[in-house]
DNA sequence: CGTCGGTCGTAC
DNA sequence: GACGTACGACCGACGT
């Protein structure tokens, strides 16, 4: 059933106007307002893509004077100019309609109104259904059978005549009528005084219409009206010629003109970049293959000599190894994208699972030929994520070597306050086009294939664009690295630290499963014999590990006090500081806690680190991420084995699960207190640098300065104290929280501070001074240069500037500190004997396993590195400890 | 049934 | 409102 045309005119004037309140404001790069180009085009795009038009355009008011004003000179007198940051939108709200496919009408001494009139009465009359996008209620007065209107606020309403008749009570000829007798305020247009919408509606509908009313003004019976309408029946007639839309402008006749054929994606993409609208770049975004690609599938051996040739003849590759998704796995490889030169590059699919495909290369004759390409260091690899493709090569055997640049790594220095970059957005900020996602390939959802279920045809664009697209944007991202100053750091520091983590992960590390079973069955017979206590504490039986019931029983049935509301939904915390605090009340807070801890430690790491275990290996092997933490710290996961317990007795038990394999040991080495190591370099505050240079304990020597020497505390709950403001200091602690956790009064937490800058009288200073640069510069940075982004210290919301200004002071000292741990992880995986790997490294801390015979000449070793890694002005110490696990190791 | 925001808790 | 950097388990609301 063929449906009837429709054009859709957008009152362009009106949906301006509201996409400019309804959104917040919005800046683009270069500091102008945004939010009425942005709320305009949002519209716009959904209502082309939900109503799929055929016919379409946009009309507009222009400046000057119109009809109106020689009926009214007064017309829209008392109106409030258009607000300056709006003026400067409406070239781009043009710019964008058009860009958008949506064509513009605009008639010299008529408003937007008259234009879509117009257009509407003609389109109407040639059979074409009409549909207004306004939220005007003076468009009422134009529909009918043909025409209606649609308000595009929220989901959208629809008028048609009776919608119109529910909506304001009369029918559409009547609405100027109506109009004309209610006046309008916001337009100067006087109406008749006395009579309101509800009043002119009633008249209206009574009489009929307005020339009838006035007929027998004379006859009414409330004198309100009688004299109202006699008096001022005149004011009443031009206001209708005011109101009334005219349908008699000049317009174009040919509807074709309006006829909609998609948006202009290179106008859009150009656009939408100079307005910094990122998030519908994507969608304009020309792709690689518009510029013509050369992207071909290897189906023979003759081809696949004459690829490793090419490889390396040109020395250099983008490389992509395309695989099924999970961990590393000899089996998971579905293919090989490499490209020597841009907009070119060649796939090799394996042969496997018996699929038919294309061409005949088992993996034997695939990885025979091009291994020693891979393997060449005269070969030059970029790619993105490259210790991704050396973990999947290794499952082959094959060592990649000749690492030239990971555009994953180069893209996050750049900017490393964001999540770490995709292939598609590097492509899109280096290169222009839009790469394709595995979505658009494979679907999503739990049922999408992987990529091993998919004919080569249909993942040779996107392989190869895996390759290509690095392979082009590399030689931006250089330039790039070059003008940040932050070359050095990427080549001294990142990029050689990728295969180090490559191959540390591969390594894995040994978990001693048997006693976490043990532990999991101890810990579920705790666990149960809890629940019996607190369901008998409770009254009734609920979900302990659900803090909204928890609440329910805590505050509603047991009426325990709130003690503190939770940041998001401000509901009533049950933190475990709240409950600690509940626990001398009642006894059911204290049992939540010790039912939490064991909660936690069983599901976090005792049944959660077996499942991990990988079985080829049987060892569990976490992924550290470069480009993650925006201090430069590393991050890992899968498992997480940067955050297991140390702090409980039972905590430690999980520690002594992770052990060396047979004949040998653990080494544990890690930092001391680097981080104030490193605020005394950094800062050069004599006193700090004095102590740490003497071997002083840094805590004693902070709670000397801090409390005096006759608080009156024992030494041991001084020292705890003094630990907690060194560090309290790092984070931008302020008194409040420091108040709260050493248990005084803020007052005193405030004299402590204090206390601590006049005892280290050039902290302060060097605090002060990090912020401030930072403002200025926009960027922090550490004593190598790795940079953060600090935007957010110039934000008028004084919360967002304090919560910058912490990590502003914490960035240099956290993010120095992490150089200093990569820089000797670097170091000692050239000075290693293979036998003894370094296999964890948590922030201040490397784990290697040594064969036992080994082991104090590998500590000994290791201590020397880390000791060296930096020159600052306060020697660098380590501990160092040895043992058949991991909690013994660290002594 | 999957996604996602919120809360909580572990590490340095 | 109030401590920087992470990861992840679990709940429960919401959408398909």
């Amino acid at each position: 059933m063929p449906s009837t045309p429709r054009l859709f005119l957008i009152d362009g004037n009106s949906q301006m106007y509201r996409a400019y309140h309804a959104i917040r404001a919005l800046t683009g790069p270069d500091g102008r307002s945004t939010n009425a180009v942005y709320g305009f085009v949002t519209m716009l795009r959904k209502l082309i893509a939900v109503e799929q038009p055929e016919l379409i355009a946009a009309a507009f008011d222009l400046r000057g004077p119109t009809f109106r004003h020689e009926l009214a000179d007064d017309y829209k007198a008392n109106r409030r100019p258009m607000p300056e940051d709006l003026v400067e939108q409406v070239p781009w709200v043009h710019e964008a309609c058009e860009a958008l496919g949506v064509p513009i009408v605009t008639r010299k001494g008529f408003e937007a109104d008259d234009v879509i009139g117009t257009i509407a009465v003609k389109a109407a009359a040639t059979g074409l259904d009409v549909v207004m996008v306004t939220g005007d209620k003076d468009f009422f007065q134009l529909v009918n059978d043909q025409v209606t209107i649609f308000n595009p606020r929220d989901d959208g309403i629809w008028y048609d005549a009776t919608g119109v008749q529910e909506k304001f009570g009369v029918r559409p000829d009547q609405v100027v009528d109506v109009l004309a007798l209610m006046g309008d305020a916001s337009d100067n247009v006087k109406g008749v005084p006395g009579i309101g919408q509800k009043g002119a509606r009633e008249l209206v509908t009574e009489h009929g219409s307005l020339d009838r009313l006035l007929a027998t003004a004379a006859d009414l019976p409330k004198k309100k009206y009688r004299t109202a309408l006699t008096d001022h029946a005149d004011d009443a007639l031009q206001s209708r010629e005011l109101v009334r839309i005219r349908t008699d402008v000049p317009v174009p006749e040919d509807t074709e003109e309006y006829r909609y054929t998609g948006a202009d994606c290179e106008r859009c993409f150009r656009l939408f970049s100079d307005l910094g609208f990122k998030s519908l770049l994507r969608e304009y975004a020309p792709t690689v293959e518009t510029a013509a690609t050369n992207y071909r599938l290897v189906t023979d051996e003759t081809e696949l000599q004459a690829l490793a040739a090419s490889l390396r003849a040109a020395a250099r590759c983008g490389i992509h190894v395309l695989t099924v998704s999970g961990p590393p796995s000899a089996d998971g490889i579905v293919g090989l994208a490499l490209s020597s030169s841009a907009h070119t590059a060649s796939y090799v699919s394996l042969a496997r699972n018996g699929l038919a495909l294309g061409g005949n290369l088992d993996s034997e004759t695939i990885f025979s030929t091009l291994g020693p390409v891979l393997e060449d260091p005269q070969v030059r690899k970029t790619g993105h994520n490259l210790k991704r493709e050396m973990l999947w090569l290794a499952t082959k055997g094959i060592e990649l070597r000749g690492l030239e640049l990971d555009t994953m790594i180069a893209s996050y220095l750049l900017d490393a306050t964001r999540v770490t970059p995709t292939l598609e957005t590097v492509a899109l900020e280096q290169t222009g086009y839009q790469a394709q996602t595995s979505e658009t390939v494979r679907g999503k959802g739990p049922k999408a294939p992987d990529f091993d279920n998919l004919p080569p045809e249909q993942v040779l664009a996107y392989a190869c664009e895996r390759a290509d697209l690095p392979l082009q944007a590399a030689a931006h991202l250089t330039t790039q690295l070059d003008e940040e100053g932050l070359r050095n750091l990427y080549n001294k520091f990142e990029h050689p630290l990728v295969s180090v983590l490559a191959h540390i992960e591969q390594t894995g590390v040994r978990i001693d499963t048997d006693a976490l079973a043990v532990q999991s069955q101890r810990m579920d017979k705790e666990l149960s014999d809890l629940q019996t206590d607190i369901f008998d504490l409770a009254g009734e039986e609920f979900n302990v590990n659900s803090p909204r019931q928890l609440s329910t029983i805590l505050f509603d049935k047991l009426a325990l006090p709130v003690r503190k509301k939770t940041g998001k939904t401000r509901a009533a915390s049950t933190s475990a500081a709240v409950l600690e605090d509940l626990a001398e009340r009642h006894e059911l807070p204290r049992m939540i806690v010790k039912w939490r801890a064991i909660q936690k430690l069983k599901g976090t790491y005792v049944d959660a680190l077996p499942q991990l275990v990988r079985p080829s290996t049987g060892r569990v092997h976490t992924s550290f991420n470069q480009a993650v933490a925006a201090t430069g710290r590393l991050s890992s996961s899968e498992p997480n084995l940067q955050n297991i317990p140390i702090r409980t007795a039972q905590g430690r038990e999980i520690r002594r699960t992770f052990i060396a394999r047979e004949g040998h040991v653990l080494i544990s080495a890690d930092y001391s207190q680097i981080e104030l190591r490193v605020l005394a370099h950094l800062s050069a505050d004599p006193t700090l640098i004095e102590a740490f240079v003497r071997g002083d304990d840094i805590h004693n020597q902070t709670a000397e300065r801090v409390f005096g020497r006759n608080s009156g505390l024992e030494p041991h709950e001084l020292r705890r104290r003094a630990k907690i403001i060194n560090y309290a200091l790092l984070y931008g602690k302020t008194a409040f929280t420091l108040s709260r956790d050493i248990g005084v009064p803020p007052k005193d937490a405030q004299a402590f501070i204090d206390a601590y800058f006049e005892g280290y009288p050039s902290v302060r200073g060097f605090l002060e001074a990090v912020v401030e640069q930072a403002r200025e510069s926009g960027e922090v940075r550490t004593m190598f240069g790795r940079r953060r982004l600090v935007p957010d210290l110039r934000s008028r919301n004084g919360q967002v500037r304090a919560a910058a200004e912490r990590a502003t002071v914490n960035m240099p000292i956290q993010g120095t500190s992490a150089d200093i741990l990569k820089r000797a992880m670097i170091d000692l995986a050239d000075q290693l004997p293979p036998s003894a790997p370094t296999i964890l490294t948590v922030h201040d801390e490397l784990v290697l396993e040594a064969p036992a015979d080994q082991a104090d000449a590998v500590a000994t070793l290791v201590r020397d590195r880390m000791t060296q890694a930096a020159d600052l002005a306060v020697p660098l110490t380590v501990d160092v400890g040895i043992g058949p696990n991991w909690m013994e190791a660290k002594g």
